[in-house]
DNA sequence: TCATTCAAATAGCTAAAAGCTATCCAGTCG
DNA sequence: CGACTGGATAGCTTTTAGCTATTTGAATGA
């Protein structure tokens, strides 16, 4: 247990650094016998006489004062750069950044939101974290992750959200589907034809959940966790999917081209949200995340 | 200004490390609310959240606290150092004494009580310094001096004067000298005789003062600051001196011997003390150095 | 599902500490 | 000798650190 105080430390420095007890107080703005009480106080719990005392001529430290204060200072710096260290670390856009991403989104969405928020911000870093819905909210609710990019499907209710953008979900068909020659698709067509499913929560639950309310039951043919697995199944004529991320290019990874359609139904859109916890003050730095993710999601 | 306490660091890192305020409030010896408190205002000083409270589980760091929970460890280990240091600096005979000593003295006290010492204290140092009685007062007052060796004439009252030794004074004669032929040498029958003063004070008041309180006038025919010197001057046969430093061996730095006698009055011997402000309690460094000093001096 | 338990926050209080002004005292200097 | 300097002391006020008791919100378990 620490007996003394680091403002007990900052009054003998001065005392040595002015070689006056009086210009001390003057220097740190309190009273002469404040700093006389302080160095008191010291030398009691210290069990040593720190200064000596030259009736009408100020104060000198002593042998054992010498040792102290050079360790003294170093303490004081130390404790100096710690306050400075904290006060920044809410107050600028600086450090790291432990940023989730729902698996799906983060190939298409953050290599561009990071180069530009590197851009805006140069010296920060980034540590990003891709999974489900499920482990990306734990790890907010546990305080592993500072921010995730969500769905705003099924959160908990101790999670912020702040929206960022509505995705519309497209039909997915291979280049020679007769579907593909329509400018766009009803759900009302789908139902007959084979639909590969992308079956991670909530991608799965919101897919299913636009045919139920339309009142219908599609046919399901594959389903799988895996994007790319879905849209290769696609390219190679085993069905259709209803997708909301549309990576650039519209072709699988196997290099078949997809013919993608908008949805002719009214159908509630993909809410995309940034998720934090709700009992987490925000610091400048996710701040500035957000402010360049909605940037980026809104053009 | 240091806006925060080293408690509450510690405090803030019991948190981090038990996951949870009340085990880090039992470990500390504390209530739970003051620690809550304590958080609470290092979360406002700092103006950033330092944890997260997950209702009925404990508190994990955010982001912002990792960084600063590393620097106060480092921190706290540093403050603990020093208490240690503090601490010991007045309890353990350890680290560095500054002593003084009477010019005349030093090489014949010195080495063997700096031996002792050095033996029976291991990894201690001692910076000396010789000097003539004013100059080593001075230093002493301006705590410059721990401790000197001094003679207790005309010492400020300021001084604190710890009484090790009495020496008599003694006659030095040239070997070839009529009155070295007796066992002793009365003051009366110096007075004809040249004397060579020592003369430096507070010695040669002292000496003088001899003659003086026996109503009897000495024939002045040399005097040097330097004991040395006069040694050497009445081992040529200038003359005789009184002494109180004596050398062993009985022999000049050119080779001659001398007769060494006692003085057959009975007259005041010369105090021989360790001199140390009056201001200033003693370290254990210092009481061991006067524990062998007396030790070495009334053998 | 409803009481129970857990863990932190809050309220309200007390006591210790840190601060102040005024004054005293010892020493220096003109 | 008297004015000035510089630290210590006394007596008081304010602030802070600590306490107990209670509240709140969430997780747990019969």
């Amino acid at each position: 247990m620490i007996r003394y105080t680091l403002r007990q430390l900052e009054y003998l420095v001065a005392c040595a650094e002015y070689g006056s007890v009086a210009k001390a107080a003057a220097a740190l703005n309190v009273s002469q016998p404040t700093v006389s009480a302080a160095i008191a106080k010291l030398e009691a719990t210290f069990g040593v006489q720190l200064l000596l005392r030259h009736r009408a001529q100020g104060v000198s430290p002593t042998a054992g004062a010498e040792a102290i204060l050079h360790s003294a200072r170093a303490l004081l710096a130390h404790a100096t750069d710690l306050q400075r260290e904290a006060t920044e670390a809410g107050n600028t856009v600086a450090g790291t950044l432990r940023a989730g991403s729902f698996s799906t989104f983060a190939p298409v969405i953050l290599p561009g939101l990071l180069a530009r928020l590197g851009q805006a911000y140069p010296g920060i870093s980034v540590a990003i974290r891709e999974g489900t819905q499920e482990t990306l909210c734990r790890d907010l609710q546990s305080g592993t992750l500072d921010v995730a990019l969500l769905y705003d499907l099924d959160l908990p209710d101790d999670l912020h959200r702040e929206p960022l953008a509505e995705r519309m979900p497209h039909v997915a068909l291979p280049t020679g589907h007769r579907l593909a020659a329509q400018a766009d698709v009803g759900l009302a067509d789908l139902v007959a034809e084979n639909l590969i499913l992308l079956d991670v929560p909530p991608s799965r639950e919101y897919f299913l959940g636009l045919f139920r309310a339309a009142g219908l039951v599609p046919t399901l043919a594959f389903s799988s966790p895996s994007l790319e697995l879905v849209r290769g199944m696609v390219g190679r004529g085993l069905g259709y999917s209803i997708l909301v991320t549309r990576p650039e290019g519209d072709t699988t990874y196997d290099g078949h081209a997809l013919a993608i359609r908008p949805l002719r139904d009214a159908v509630t859109p993909g809410p995309i949200v940034l998720a934090r916890p709700a009992s987490l003050r925000p610091t400048r730095l996710i701040a500035a995340f957000e402010q360049v993710a909605r940037a980026c999601l809104t053009e």
